[in-house]
RNA sequence: GGAGAGAUGGCCGAGUCGGCUGAAGGCGCUCGCCUGCUAAGCGAGUGUAGGGUGUAAAGCUCUACCGAGGGUUCGAAUCCCUCUCUCUCCGCCA
């Protein structure tokens, strides 16, 4: 979020901004709020410097036991003209606040023009498609056939796009997790979060999911006075984990990582992906979060994006990244690579990451800052995060991309340790499993 | 769920029957002085946000903020109401 001075003094290039992004925004509301805004101010401070002063004087009459009662009297009209006046402000400031809250981000110069996802330049390609002497099968063909992922049950207990992970499946998932968090944690310099999968509306409004998309999310009612949201992301209530706070010199960077399951409505989405793990209401990530001084975070967004890909390398999943074009780019987001796996049961490649540099848009919402030096004035933090990765749709790649002619699934070298030194994954050993 | 206690500046902590308290005092921190190092000592300073003035920085000045919101009042950290959070005890519970 920018604050209203900034969009004062910048209300072309916003506009220029949300066209570029596809999605113009119009700030002539802005503008006339903002003006009101501002005689609104004047005036107020005005009235209550009056009342102030006049107040002390009643008081120090009062003090010499003078007469006062005329002074009271004349301040009875100013004390009530100004309850309309704070009235009116605060109507206006809420308008003002919710137009603010909407504006996007501005996307970084190295973010290429476009209009949407078929203009994302590839910015590089990891080791190869695998081959197969067969014809390559889809995972919900060989999840089922496996006796793993049980999309029938999975729709019967919650509906569509819910799945029952069973016996080996299960088993692989929460490898996946582990094996990630591990990476994370012990190689990288991330402290591992376990979050609330729950939060509240200010902490969905800090990372930009409300107000705007409201709609994709999950609430969950406590009563008639609270509510939550069901996190879509881990992102939201780890980065922020320090929202309304001053970390001190010497605290940044600070690098998170968390595994939680992720809710989303997917509205709009009806049609697409209807079958198999890619696009479900619950899925489970792990997320890596940054926190880090402004001068740095492009350069940590690139380490990030290394973290997140050397997941694949030591699977040994083929994949490449793509950098979102100004039509496709998040609506907080600066910059955002995504990586994308190669997915032979569908043919195609399918986003498994998505890492971003949020640079202070977020940090503004939220309000997190640091000081650079000690007693120096706190400046907004540097946000980012990215998918260290989306767990389901590994398990998909490692289907589809270990699966062999006679139906069973080869597990990656590195997840073994996390299986009980199991090899394969073939019909029998599921079923014994369940 | 029931009963009670509390929430003040970076931290601790005082605020009397509402007025002279943006907030005593202490700690910490910063700068300066002093002492052959260190420690101690002395002096000054030390919140955030917004507005006005200023070419800008500094400065000056105004407004708001003592958990949040509302009320009473000429005037509220101080009185009243609602809420949130923390702590203690009881009950229940994975």
């Amino acid at each position: 979020m920018f604050d209203a001075k900034f969009v004062r003094n910048n209300i072309e290039a916003i506009e220029q901004m949300t066209a570029r992004r596809g999605e113009p925004f119009s700030l002539d509301g802005f503008v006339q709020l903002d003006e009101e805004n501002s005689h609104l101010r004047t005036r107020l401070e005005e009235i209550q410097h009056k009342i102030n002063v006049v107040s002390k004087k009643i008081g120090q009459l009062k003090r010499e036991n003078k007469e006062s009662s005329l002074l009271q009297e004349e301040m009875k009209d100013v004390s009530a003209e100004i309850k309309e006046l704070k009235k009116k402000k605060v109507e206006v400031e809420a308008s003002i606040q919710e137009i603010l809250l909407r504006i996007p981000n501005f996307p970084h110069a190295s973010v290429p023009e476009g209009k949407g996802e078929e203009d994302n330049p590839e910015v590089k390609r990891w080791g190869r498609p695998p081959e197969f002497d067969f014809p390559p099968q889809a995972h919900w063909d060989i999840g089922e056939k496996l006796d793993i992922l049980d999309f029938k049950r999975g729709a019967k207990l919650a509906g569509a796009r819910f799945t029952l992970y069973k016996g080996l499946g299960a088993r692989l998932e929460r490898a996946l997790i582990n094996f990630m968090l591990d990476v994370h944690t012990r190689e990288k310099g991330y402290q591992e979060i376990l979050p609330p999968f729950m939060v509240n509306r200010a902490t969905m409004t800090g990372t930009g999911q409300l107000p705007k998309f409201e709609e994709d999310l999950f609430r969950v009612f406590k009563d008639e006075n609270e509510d939550f949201f069901l996190i879509p992301t881990a992102e939201v209530p780890v980065t922020n984990i320090y929202s309304q706070e001053i970390l001190e010199p010497g605290r940044l960077p600070v690098y998170f990582t968390a595994y939680t399951p992720c809710f989303r409505r997917e509205a709009g989405s009806y049609g697409k992906d209807t079958r198999g793990l890619i696009r479900q209401h619950q899925f489970n990530k792990v997320e890596l979060v940054k926190l880090v001084e402004p001068e740095n975070s492009y350069q940590e967004l690139e380490r990030l994006l290394g973290d997140a890909e050397d997941i694949l390398k030591r699977l040994d999943l083929h994949y490449r990244v793509v950098t979102l074009c100004t039509g496709d780019i998040g609506f907080a987001a600066s910059k955002t690579y995504d990586i994308e796996v190669w997915l032979p049961g569908q043919n195609a490649y399918r986003e498994i990451s998505s890492c971003s540099n949020f640079e202070d848009f977020q940090a503004r919402r939220a309000s997190i800052r640091y000081r650079p030096v000690s007693g120096a004035k706190p400046e907004f933090v540097h946000t980012l995060n990215g998918s260290g990765l989306a767990v389901g749709r590994t398990l998909v790649a490692i289907l589809e991309n270990y699966q062999l002619k006679d139906g069973s699934v080869a597990i990656p070298e590195v997840l073994r340790p996390y299986m009980n030194g199991l090899e394969r994954i073939e019909s029998e050993s599921s079923t014994r499993a369940v």
